[in-house]
DNA sequence: ACCTGAACACCGTTCAAGT
DNA sequence: ACCTGAACACCGTTCAAGT
């Protein structure tokens, strides 16, 4: 970790007038924040692979050898934009007691987060848990456990919830990033249609109602949690 | 796509006793299938990125370019390397009327042959989805139908197996890649245990029971999508 | 039909040096 | 404390050429 929070910003009011032409012009000192909010924007406007140190300091109007300063290298560039991305704004304490609809809701948000940025949801599960993903799994733990699931099943639960969201973005994300691709799919399978039948007949790689789908299959997955409780 | 199936091996039997000590040193012709091969040993043995044209050139005793003429790019061989570790070896057909168990060994044997090679999973979602792939989906969807499962249904059913087990399976074979990681990783989580008390209670980030994890977390949404079908 | 080397435009990171 | 350029050991792919 490295200083963060420079001053900087706060004498800018004074001296806007004495250099009004150049001042806007000029960057503002690097520090880990720039570094990341950077990386964000080069991530969302290029994908994964257009992450690029070079690239990077470009934008940033550096060379590229001073990002080494502030950040130890571009994994470390990944986890830190990764976790910027997954930072929660919803209440940190659930109050009513419709444990369902708060899982429902606090899973949506999640997607959608990852959603906002295409190349996340893909990286999440390689990448260190940064404090703002574990503050999210803190919370749905919590709020599962509020519920009455067994202290047995709470991880089951959890992770069972995890893997299904992290799918489900995974493949959202990757499918949209490819309209072509997935008609080209689409046209390839009606070629073979002997051979796949069934999915060419259901229109699987069709079928784009992505929300509606997650919500329908969140929905299952939480009717088998919640029976399973019920039941004991 | 190139001429597969060189008639090379045949006459192998003939000259064996003419060039005894050379011959198994020199390599066999370039093609698709070895190419295919070597790049997934390269992948077993590097992870995606140790898979390189030039390294898997150099596995194959050949100049980088020549690849080139059996393959389109880099892309490609992560498609076809990616199919070829999915060929689907069950049983075709289903016959039992055991639906649910059909289904759990079909989406078992699809964990396995990924966690067989872990790079496998987070590549896919990614990928085109090559015939081995689609014949997997068919099976399942086919299974589903006939189970009774309305045509409405069906794409969702699939949709949220699949993401549940690639997220599963993503989740595993990252989580196993860094056994040194996940220790760190409980360790940061014990020395900030005021922030996250319930997952630092549960241990979430230990629990290791990754097959019965998957087994359980299947079952409650085998149970949902079950039930719901039940209720009509 | 199949294979090749040279060359191009890139990478991430080390190192020794500047202020 | 912070930033830099040169250099190293790599990449994927184009191209013109060989057999």
């Amino acid at each position: 970790m490295a200083a963060k929070r420079s001053g900087a910003r706060s004498k800018r009011g004074i001296n806007e007038r004495l250099q009004p032409v150049q001042e806007p012009r000029s960057e503002p000192p690097l520090s880990r924040e720039r570094i990341v909010a950077t990386a964000v924007e080069l991530l969302d406007a290029q994908g994964v692979d257009g992450l690029t140190m070079r690239r990077l300091a470009d934008r940033l109007g550096s060379g590229v050898m001073s990002l080494y300063w502030h950040v130890d290298n571009k994994e470390d560039v990944f986890d830190l934009a990764l976790d910027s991305v997954l930072e929660y704004r919803g209440p940190q304490i659930v109050k009513s007691r419709d444990w369902r609809g708060e899982v429902v809701h606090m899973l949506e948000d999640w997607r959608a987060s990852m959603l906002r940025h295409p190349w996340s949801a893909s990286l999440l599960p390689r990448r260190a848990l940064g404090p703002n993903i574990l503050s999210r799994l803190e919370l749905l733990s919590k709020t599962l456990s509020r519920a009455g699931v067994a202290d047995a099943d709470v991880n089951v639960a959890i992770w069972s919830l995890w893997n299904y969201v992290m799918g489900a973005t995974i493949t959202r994300a990757s499918f949209d990033l490819s309209d072509d691709d997935r008609a080209a799919a689409q046209q390839r399978l009606t070629r073979l249609s002997e051979r796949y039948p069934t999915i060419e007949h259901s229109r699987l790689l069709l079928d784009n109602d992505w929300g509606g789908t997650f919500r329908k299959g969140l929905g299952f997955l939480l009717d088998g949690l919640l029976q399973d409780e019920a039941e004991r």
